[in-house]
RNA sequence: GGUCGCUUAGCUCAGCUGGGAGAGCAUCUGCCUUACAAGCAGGGGGUCACAGGUUCGAGCCCUGUAGCGACCACCA
């Protein structure tokens, strides 16, 4: 005899922990390598090092455990392969923080070596953080393959990147206008800044047209930049001003003589239509200069304080000087106006500084080519994106790509592998510091101050981490490319296009098959979580008070993929309910088993061995059961396989709480405690059977109470359940007829139920029951215990026809069975007579309503023939019960 | 401005290839029936945003409208 047994209680607590420490430690996470096997691979996306788990990755984390789950107990080799990234800015910024908060210091204080002492101390102090959370969440990653984007493999994968795009021509370094965060003191690409609507102004400014005594006027929303105008432009077709154009005007404050220039990029309704241009503050007015070869003439430095243009503002923030530029021209007289104006500014997606636009010489990858790879790896259907709309939100990004600027001003990074010969200032392009300068031979180099962008790192994950640029490594060989990944629809421009880019350029294949697009979890009034509005959900918390179970549970129920979750916690009532209800289902079954060496022997070796099961053993409700179950695996099958994973989770609870609880075991219970050793044998055997298969097709979802509840089945659970075998259908069996007749009686024990419920009838008073049915006889009398038990009867008979139905009856009427309860005392003919006549009324609209639909020619021409069946048979079947109906009218 | 999404029960959401509108929560009624009161049984509750169209048949497909939301671009 086995020593199982489970607590009286479900909670979590016992056992979460444990099992996941025994999963671990037997080594279930790991692939297997079994080259029999087909191979399937997920790279989690890497969370920021110094992060803490939130809801999106309990979400992220889910989908990924569930898809790796059911693929290793399909008998895949599989592989989930964690990592964490080293998440530049956040992180250097984070550490700059500490740094001044406790020493005092700032990066200006220290040398590049000793900041990134202090980055890789925070790094090991808090980089475990997360990795830790997932765990609890019971993610079944392979921990022994966990990868950092800085560790020595991945580095050494960004320097083979650099230089063979490099080589290739595709990285350049140049002076371009790029978005510098005057603030995390960096440049940022394009996908990093976020505009915000912002309050303003817009300043009118009269310039004095030049030898005239007209004035032209400008509208800008920063007037602290005209101290660096070089132009004034308008629209070539603006009425108002084709006769100005080519003159100048006197830009105040600078008293100097700037032309004016016809710009089509001007909008004429905007403003007062003439443009001030300051090629060295604004991508536009950048553009026009280059176009007219106009000077660029800065304002303000890095940080955004003034320069010597005007001694009187120098060395002041620019906001600043705004103010006293501002209150000059008031002075003088050119402030024409000041207008209220709500305009988008960009913002770093870090610091949420505003961005301003510099001309800077930095680095870049040249995109055209390799974003139209990679959107035609979508486009012609090698890649799919789940749901499929978000593949436009992906061409929308790749097919308007600008140059990718990958140069950052950080220390906390990859360091750009580019060493400047001191002497004849050559580019030495290497993985380490040459020796000598190949073009002039010079000994003295000194390497590239700047950092990549964490996303160029990023960018190499699918592979990196499983070896490459080895590409003979038997990870590389085995995974790449890998299948599926699964991430929110933010970081679809940061992170999956670049992948893909990557992915294609250096290892000529697309990095996975199928990207899975989830969407936000977002709080209960449907707001974005975030710190500053302190509505965050600590999935930690969550997993405390009602297990990690619960929390998958929440996150998946009723969603689909790619919505936005408005976070529910009352989802986690539910998901609670469901698992203790799960837990006292499988109490019951254990408590109630027949020794398990019989029905090993009588049932289940019998049917391992020969797959010839006695049919004989099953009854009625074990061959419905048994069906309904076979259906269930293939819609659930089906649902995982689609990534319908909320539809595959309720199709699972509500078998296992509604045909499986709240039927099934009420069905068995009289043959549980049957006298009968050979009922209660076969029982059991099928009520484990269900349950342990049932529990399979949760695991994935709900791992932990799951294998909890299997470990401890008295019959079957002898393996792991996290490996153990999907279940299959049974070919060998089908039992339509059955669970055809089931559902019949099952309507018709409602209706019982129904009826009494109607009729205050206390449940202790107990009934005959009388059916008539010349078609299902042997049915009902094999579902007899089941259908006392459940229709409150005392003893139960079969007829062929209506002789000797007592008057005071109740009548149910289902379609070939026919029942009639005598209750004696309780019938109030008229009462009974006006409820058949409720039916009769019903059951002679739904014929109405089948017949107009068959007597509809274009209906019968052109429906599909199962659907005119379908209609047909209802037809004949509420015709028999409308006709028994009227029937039992007369007779009462 | 461009693109996309959403609008279904009081609330939060599912709804497959077009073929009788579903779940959870809430609510009402009756039950401590020996797995479970974190439960059982039963009930009420819907003009599927609006207007057209296609179709034998539309919550689902097409066009348009309104409200909400997201993303991209521009905004001197």
């Amino acid at each position: 005899m086995k020593t199982k047994k489970l607590n009286e209680k479900y909670n979590p607590k016992d056992f979460e922990d444990d099992l996941y420490k025994e999963w671990e430690e037997k080594g279930y996470f790991k692939p297997s390598m079994d080259k029999t096997k087909e191979n399937y691979c997920i790279m989690m996306p890497p969370p920021n090092v110094t992060g803490k788990l939130h809801m999106g990755h309990a979400l992220d984390g889910t989908i990924q455990d569930i898809l790796i789950r059911f693929k290793r107990m399909q008998g895949y080799n599989t592989l989930w392969l964690p990592g964490s990234d080293h998440a530049a800015i956040a992180t250097e910024v984070k550490v700059v923080e500490k740094m001044k908060k406790e020493e005092g210091l700032s990066k200006a204080d220290i040398t590049r070596e000793e900041f990134l002492d202090r980055a890789w101390a925070w790094t090991k102090e808090y980089g475990g953080t997360i990795q830790k959370q997932q765990r609890m969440l019971g993610c079944s990653c392979d921990w022994e393959r966990n990868r950092f984007t800085l560790d020595e493999g991945l580095s050494e994968a960004v320097l083979e990147q650099f230089i063979k795009l490099y080589n290739k021509g595709l990285i350049y370094k140049g002076k371009k206008m790029i978005n510098w965060c005057p603030s995390c003191h960096t440049t940022i690409s394009d996908a990093e800044v976020e505009y915000e609507d912002e309050a303003s102004h817009l300043w009118h400014i009269k310039y004095k047209i030049t030898g005239t005594d007209k004035y032209l006027t400008v509208a800008t929303t920063r007037p602290e930049t005209m101290l660096g105008d070089t132009a004034v432009a308008v629209h070539p077709d603006d009425e108002r001003y084709k006769d100005i154009i080519g003159k100048t005007c006197i830009l105040p404050i600078m008293n100097k003589e700037i032309p004016i220039i016809a710009d089509r990029f001007v909008d004429k309704e905007f403003g007062t239509g003439c443009v001030k241009i300051t090629p060295a503050h604004d991508p536009n007015d950048y553009q026009a200069g280059l176009t007219h070869g106009l000077e660029i003439i800065e304002v303000f430095d890095e940080s955004s304080i003034m320069n010597d243009l005007v001694p009187e503002y120098k060395g002041m923030p620019a906001i600043e000087a705004r103010r006293l530029i501002v209150e000059k021209l008031k002075e003088i007289g050119a402030l024409v106006e000041i207008e209220d104006y709500n305009h988008n500014v960009g913002k770093c997606y870090r610091c949420h500084n505003t961005i301003e636009p510099r001309i800077s010489e930095q680095w870049f990858i040249s995109m055209k080519d390799l974003a139209k790879r990679a959107a035609d790896s979508v486009r012609n259907g090698e890649v799919k994106f789940v749901p499929k709309r978000y593949e436009k939100m992906y061409f929308n990004w790749l097919d308007n790509i600008q140059d990718w600027c990958i140069s950052r001003q950080l220390w906390w990074g990859h360091r750009i592998p580019v060493y400047y010969c001191d002497e004849c200032n050559h580019m030495n392009v290497a993985k380490q510091m040459p020796e000598k300068c190949e073009k002039c031979g010079n000994t003295k180099l000194h390497q590239d101050e700047d950092s990549l962008d964490t996303w160029f790192s990023s960018a190499l994950w699918p592979f990196s981490t499983l070896g490459w640029p080895n590409t003979k490594s038997e990870d590389y060989k085995t995974f790449y490319p890998t299948n599926a990944l699964v991430t929110g629809y933010d970081i679809i421009t940061f992170w999956i296009s670049r992948m893909m880019t990557q992915g294609l350029e250096l290892t000529d294949k697309n990095p996975f098959k199928d990207v899975i697009v989830h969407g936000i979890v977002r709080d209960s009034q449907g707001r974005k979580m975030s710190k500053s509005l302190g509505n965050g959900i600590d999935p930690i918390e969550i997993i405390d008070k009602y297990g990690a179970d619960a929390l998958r549970f929440s996150v998946l129920s009723g969603t689909t993929m790619g919505n936005d979750i408005r976070y529910m916690p009352e989802k986690l009532e539910q998901a609670s309910n469901f698992a203790n209800k799960l837990w006292n289902a499988a109490k019951f079954v254990n408590s109630n088993s027949a020794d398990e060496e019989k029905v090993r022997k009588f049932c289940y070796e019998a049917f391992e061995k020969s797959k010839e099961y006695n049919p004989s053993c099953f009854k009625l409700e074990d061959k419905w059961i048994l069906n309904k179950f076979d259906k269930l695996v293939i819609d659930v099958t089906k649902n995982i396989e689609n990534y319908d994973l909320g539809i595959a989770l309720d199709n699972i609870y509500s078998f296992i709480w509604n045909e499986f609880c709240d039927w099934y075991i009420e069905m068995v219970k009289t043959r549980i405690y049957s006298e009968d050793e050979s009922e209660r044998v076969a029982v059991t055997d099928v009520l484990n059977h269900i349950l342990a298969s049932s529990l399979k097709l949760l695991h994935p979802f709900m791992p932990f109470i799951t294998a909890q509840i299997y470990k401890n089945l008295i019959v079957f659970g002898t393996e792991d359940l996290i490996v153990a075998k999907w279940p299959d259908i049974r070919k060998e069996f089908v039992f339509n007829n059955e669970e055809n007749v089931v559902e019949k009686i099952k309507q018709i024990i409602v209706e019982i139920r129904n009826v009494r419920a109607n009729m205050n009838v206390h449940p202790s008073k107990k009934t005959e029951l009388i059916f008539v049915s010349s078609k299902y006889e042997k049915e009902i009398l094999e579902a007899k215990d089941f259908i006392l038990k459940l229709g409150f009867g005392t003893e139960l008979k079969v007829q062929k026809d209506k002789t000797n139905i007592p008057e005071n009856a109740i009548s149910i009427v289902q379609d070939g069975i026919e029942l009639y309860i005598p209750l004696e005392g309780l019938v109030d003919i008229e009462e009974e007579k006006q409820r058949l006549k409720k039916e009769q009324e019903r059951l002679i609209s739904e014929v109405a309503r089948c017949e107009k639909m068959l007597s509809n020619p274009g209906f019968v021409n052109k429906a599909p023939e199962a659907k005119i069946n379908e209609e047909k048979q209802k037809l004949e079947k509420y015709k028999e019960m409308l006709k028994s109906v009227e029937e039992r009218l007369k007779n009462i």
